[in-house]
DNA sequence: GTAGGGTTAG
């Protein structure tokens, strides 16, 4: 081969490709065939249609050249050429190679469905797949996650006896494991004669997909046992996700060991891996010094080092490992962006998340979906749901990811209605729902009191499109119940529940006793809770509360004292601020601002201003009193020094957001609607549920949270 | 002349 390349290339005056106008002084077909297995490399359509007419002129159309020009258009990015091909050349569907490439290549261009119509199409005219054609047509059944079709393409290799070949099975085992269904890959990968170090990986890698990282492990270890063969920078860099996935960091140390003893430590994918793994341990020094450590860099050594810091909540240092890998040359791909809106919807970073937006646009990322539903997400956690809405519909195609996000900035803006509509719209345009979208749909359901239509969208979830509902689908389910005072009934839905219910379910419904006063149901739910997690002083608060507003008060003190009793502290009320880029926190009775003076004028301006408008303070919400003041203890809660601060600061008009780490107050919620009214200002509150943006003197959740 | 496995979005 060697040789005829070498004379091909002294006959042409071959160099870099460019030698293709002589074509016609090739004699023989072994000439043809090694230029164009070398043309694969330089995928360039317009020399391969060169090639093709030069073919067609010199009469050198056989069978074997028309499936490989077949194979050249793919590869230089044409399928629609392929194609074309295909059509216009009457004897090829006589043959089962020309129909693998173009399943193949329909496949590996993420056209499934055409795929499969071809499969169909070949099979109706008679021509017998064979191995190769299967391997080809199971990715197709990945991409498109038909699992049915997967069965039946299973079916039909083991009519066709090809069950055991090795490679076949492998692909079986991928195809099961991506579909979602470890039980038929084991199945498959347990009945194979042989196994090689493919088949290996793909079970690993399967376990690792479907979050079993344990078995992950274990096949790995298993594999390494009793193997004859060596394992690769795939075997390795996947027990390291695993690792990752467990934050089994002692195992993780193991492999690291036995890859430097095996010299793959150089290898950039698993560099990348090892490096991974520290980060989800929480060693980001040592992934650290992985990455300074010389050898190559790819754009995902880069990736994990941000995603790193981002992990590490190093969010500032996350953006100059942006700003270096550009300055290196490396371009930023759609998982840098992904990862970096991440880390700035977290922190409700709007400014570093818009500058990234202005990047992308520029780059063309935008027209990468994880890309977009990042910042869809951003958007809305950093309050702006308008610009998320924006970024939504200035995009063609969405994905169910897309859609979700979406629905899910529109239910934490208290836009429940909003949120409906869109699911409704997502589902005329033929999108599937996925798990995760049915969490923001029931819970707008449950905001706007509609328990009809939740039960509807529930019922839907379960039986049209077969998704078993989880913990927090129930929870929604109890919380629509219990806002509307159906506590009975929510209390049976609980009972009738085929999985355990969690924190997260008793938490709702601890949440409705109080809202509708139910001190006995409150006291047995809340005591469930006390057991499930002692630990969490929001259960004890709810519980007080509702002894209080029903005027128990001993037992409420009661409840102040088992928290001391089981070392239970309330967490601090947190709240920030940006002004200007730079963040300013405030604690509950914050005195260490250098305007702290002003800031407490400001409040007490605002109380007096309100006063006069009918405030009254809500004093429930007063959980220790200062100066013995109840009504002063509610004035100096950290969202209302936040907001006296950013009266004080920011330009008249222009918005104030706050960011608060617990449930926001009732008072502080009152008190922001008149706030909002005087000084006509939008003011939008993020806290640890949702977002309250207030605006002429009411709130976007209206008063519902 | 045709095939397989590996970090990121809700």
């Amino acid at each position: 081969m060697k040789f005829a390349l070498f004379v091909i290339r002294r006959r042409s005056n071959y160099q870099n490709g460019v030698g293709v106008r002589k074509l016609h002084e090739f004699t023989s077909v072994l000439d043809l065939k090694v230029l164009l297995k070398d043309m694969t490399k330089l995928k360039n359509l317009k020399q391969v249609s060169q090639i093709h007419s030069q073919m067609v002129m010199t009469n050198y159309m056989s069978l074997a050249n028309i499936n490989t020009l077949l194979l050249l258009y793919a590869k230089c990015g044409s399928i629609h050429h392929t194609l074309l091909l295909f059509e216009t050349t009457p004897h090829a569907s006589n043959n089962v190679v020309t129909w693998t490439t173009l399943i193949t290549q329909l496949s590996h261009f993420n056209k499934p469905f055409q795929a499969l119509t071809c499969f169909n199409r070949m099979r109706t005219i008679g021509i017998y797949p064979n191995q190769f054609t299967f391997s080809a047509i199971l990715p197709a059944c990945v991409h498109a996650l038909l699992l049915s079709q997967g069965l039946q393409i299973h079916a039909l290799i083991h009519k066709h006896g090809l069950e055991s070949d090795t490679f076949l099975a492998t692909t079986l085992v991928h195809m099961y494991a991506k579909c979602g269904s470890m039980y038929l890959a084991e199945k498959v990968f347990e009945e194979m004669p042989h196994r090689n170090l493919v088949s290996w990986n793909s079970i690993i890698v399967g376990f690792l997909k479907n979050n079993l990282f344990h078995r992950a492990i274990g096949a790995f270890r298993e594999v390494l046992r009793k193997a004859s063969f060596g394992l690769d920078q795939v075997s390795f860099s996947s027990v390291l996700s695993a690792c990752a996935g467990l934050v089994e960091l002692g195992f993780g140390k193991q492999v690291h060991g036995s890859i430097v003893k095996r010299g793959l430590v150089g290898l950039v994918y698993v560099k990348n891996s090892l490096m991974d793994m520290y980060c989800k341990c929480g060693l980001f020094e040592d992934a650290a010094k992985l990455f300074y450590t010389g050898g190559n860099k790819d754009v995902v050594t880069w990736n994990v080092i941000i995603m790193g810091c981002v992990h590490m909540q190093k969010f500032e240092l996350a953006c100059t490992y942006l700003q270096a890998m550009i300055k290196e040359g490396v371009e930023p791909d759609e998982a840098s962006y992904s990862s970096l809106l991440h880390a700035f919807a977290s922190i409700g970073a709007l400014t570093h998340g818009t500058l990234i937006h202005g990047r992308a646009l520029k780059t063309g990322h935008m027209r990468n979906t994880c890309v977009v539903s990042s910042l869809v997400t951003m958007y809305g956690k950093c309050g702006s749901m308008f610009d998320a809405y924006r970024v939504f519909r200035e995009t063609k195609v969405h994905n169910v990811v897309c859609w979700t996000a979406m629905i899910a900035v529109f239910q934490q803006h208290g836009c429940a209605n909003e949120a409906i509509e869109l699911f409704e719209e997502m589902l005329r345009e033929g999108v599937v729902p996925e798990y995760i979208t049915f969490v923001p749909v029931l819970s707008a359901c449950s905001h706007t009191g509609k328990v009809d239509d939740g039960f509807k969208y529930f019922n839907c979830m379960v039986n049209v499109h077969d998704i078993k509902p989880g913990l927090e689908h129930y929870a929604c389910m109890v919380d629509l119940l219990g806002r509307g005072g159906r506590l009975e009934e929510a209390w049976r839905f609980i009972e009738s529940m085929p999985i355990e219910p969690d924190s997260s379910v008793w938490g709702a419904l601890l949440g409705a006793c109080g809202k509708h006063g139910n001190v006995e149901m409150g006291i047995e739910v809340a005591e469930r809770l006390f057991k499930l997690e002692p630990e969490n002083p929001g259960n004890y608060v709810l519980l007080s509360n509702i002894y209080t507003r029903h005027g128990m008060l001993e037992e409420a003190d009661e409840i102040r004292r088992l928290m001391g009793i089981n070392g239970v502290r309330k967490e601090t009320g947190c709240s920030w601020i940006d002004v200007r880029n730079v963040t300013f926190v405030f604690n509950a009775n914050d005195r260490s601002h250098s305007r702290t003076r002003e800031i407490y004028e400001m409040l007490q301006k605002l109380k007096e201003l309100i006063k006069s408008r009918g405030y009254v303070a809500e004093t429930q919400f007063a959980t220790n009193s200062v100066e013995g003041s109840e009504e002063q203890s509610l004035w100096c809660h950290s969202e209302k020094l936040a907001l006296a601060f950013g009266l004080l600061v920011l330009p008249p008009g222009s918005p104030i957001r706050i960011k608060k780490n617990l449930r926001t107050c009732g008072d502080c919620h009152t008190v922001m609607k008149f706030a909002s009214e005087i000084f006509q200002r939008e003011i939008i509150v993020r806290d640890i549920n949702r977002f309250h943006r207030f605006l002429n003197g009411s709130c976007s959740c209206r008063d519902y949270w």
